[in-house]
RNA sequence: CGGGGCGUAGCGCAGUCUGGUUAGCGCGCGUGCCUUGGGAGCACGAGGUCGGCGGUUCAAAUCCGCCCGUCCCGACCA
């Protein structure tokens, strides 16, 4: 049986996390392959995921008075055109519509990688006078970017998120909207996901192609890499001006808006997986888990209908108290089975009810966040089982979060000197910090050499920095750099 | 898109080098019995265009060519 138990164990995150990620997605049931390459099935129960995501997110998003809308899929090749930097940016990797049944299209049509032009043309229909603005508008659509090389939800030819585009009268209004979002990412990310994140600015070179300015957040995987978790887009008036985005402002004189634009995507789950999943598989955080608890029976001959009636009527006063909950009722498997089953798909907490417990009127919970087999198993008189559950759920989220925190802020180094720089990124990985004065062409050789890039200019910044550990000029801020997905 | 690995039943693999009956094994799946507190046991059974196309051959999972998918490493990107 030890040999079974091991066939069917995942590859362990420490001797091969590509292969432990991959493994966890496909086994875990949040997503498949399919025939088109980079594309992926996202499967209930990654899919229930995404949408406890999502509903989350956009609850923040109309809380900051952001409305939902939806634009086409398709982008004329002569709209994306019009910003020069745009569809170089983006043309590389668009997908094309040549033909409409037999006939081919006179212009062709990319399928959206992004829609800042389809929806930049329409803002320059509705905008006219300063009384128009802001306009505050959010859609949750699909996009496509024919990559060279995919991963399951860290990086697919198609892939679903939201995406912000917001006009505003003035450089100050937007370059807020631009931070408010980053902010509201951040608080999202931070609070449902209980993953930290850092707030920054992109250098030059890793700015959103046609934006002014570009924001991120920046969050650390467990094998050490930089995962970019979300961006905000001070465009300023780029846009504006290639598709006349134009209002007549309370002084009678037409100016061009003001744009900003935001996203997430679905690469969030696999930052989910990265962040918090172990050797048995994932963990979720409880505040987005598809399932908060699993009710488990412990089945025997004598008591099988007085312990599945029990472990139904559980399970049912769960869901009333408003727990998304399951009941594991398959009596063809073993609780061993199902135990390391719910475990792999990374439940919150697990209810165990058998005979031993109904005879005292107890439950047993365990935690799937601890390992110890002691620690995470607590026996609780049944009439304190919810209350106890929304505790513990809370109590996980927190644990999940401060673990990551701990883990990012072991693995956040502070350098003075290239030197150090390179050995750690050579050794350790992690985030490094140090104060930055360099030009595009030293983050482009710093990142031939170790493969790092600049991942952001944090928005805090401590109060004096020494010199830029690279070129050894004067410096007024630090930067983080990391290698990354 | 360049370099490397892999592709045989739902999953994991053997067989390929050295072509030759009916392509095997474990898990899973179905039925029955039995069992259930960390992936139980026995019996019977179902399940295969050997990734695809083409070529060589009396004969191809096996040899050759092209293509596709996936994983890893690079260049590019959420």
């Amino acid at each position: 049986m030890a040999e079974k138990e091991f066939a069917q164990k995942l590859t362990p995150k420490s001797q091969d996390f590509s292969q432990w990620y991959v493994e966890t997605v496909l086994r875990a049931g949040l997503a498949d392959y399919t025939d088109i390459k980079g594309c992926m099935v996202i499967r209930p129960y990654g899919y229930t995921l995404w949408e406890n995501m999502r509903d989350a997110l956009d609850r923040r998003i109309k809380a900051t008075g952001h409305e939902n809308a939806y634009f086409p899929l398709f982008v004329p090749e002569s709209l994306l055109k019009l910003e020069a930097e745009h569809v170089q940016g983006f043309a590389p990797e668009c997908a094309w519509v040549t033909y409409a049944g037999n006939d081919e299209l006179e212009e062709r049509l990319a399928i959206r990688p992004t829609s800042e032009a389809i929806i930049g043309s329409i803002y320059a229909r509705w905008i006219q006078s300063y009384r128009d603005l802001p306009v505050l508008i959010n859609q949750w659509a699909n996009v496509v970017r024919w990559e060279k090389r995919t991963r399951l939800f860290l990086r697919t030819s198609e892939f679903l998120w939201q995406e912000g585009h917001t006009c505003h009268r003035t450089y100050e209004e937007a370059q807020e909207e631009t931070l408010r979002m980053l902010g509201v990412y951040k608080d999202f990310i931070e609070t449902e996901l209980a993953i930290p994140v850092v707030a920054g600015q992109k250098s030059e070179s890793e700015k959103f192609a046609g934006a002014q300015m570009t924001y991120t957040v920046e969050a650390l995987m467990a094998d050490g890499l930089a995962l970019q978790a979300g961006t905000s887009h001070n465009l300023g008036q780029h846009f504006a001006k290639v598709f006349g985005i134009k209002f007549l402002d309370e002084d009678n004189v037409e100016k061009y808006v003001w744009q900003t634009s935001w996203g997430v995507s679905t690469r969030l789950v696999g930052g989910i997986v990265m962040v918090h999943g172990d050797d048995n598989g994932l963990i979720l955080p409880p505040r987005v888990a598809p399932c908060q608890t699993i009710v488990i029976p412990v089945i025997t001959t004598e008591h099988r209908a007085a312990v599945l009636e029990k472990a139904r009527a559980l399970h049912a006063a769960l869901a009333a108290a408003g727990i998304r909950t399951r009941a594991d009722l398959d009596e063809s498997k073993s609780p061993g089975w199902k135990y390391n089953e719910w475990d792999l798909r990374g439940v919150p907490l697990r209810i165990e009810i058998g005979p031993k417990d109904m005879a005292k009127n107890q439950v047993c919970i365990a935690r799937r966040d601890l390992s110890d087999r002691a620690q995470k198993k607590a026996f609780i008189p049944e009439d304190r089982m919810i209350e106890t559950v929304r505790r513990l759920l809370d109590e996980i989220q927190t644990a999940l979060f401060n673990r990551a925190r701990d883990f990012r802020d072991q693995n956040t180094r502070t350098v003075a000197n290239y030197a150090q720089f390179r050995d750690i990124i050579e050794s350790q990985r992690g985030f490094v910090v140090g104060p930055w004065a360099g030009s595009a062409d030293d983050e482009a050789k710093i990142k031939e050499d170790t493969k790092a890039t600049l991942r952001c200019i944090p928005l805090e910044q401590p109060a004096s920095v020494g010199p830029c550990f690279f070129t050894g000029r004067p410096a007024n801020r630090i930067a983080y750099f990391a290698r990354a997905y």
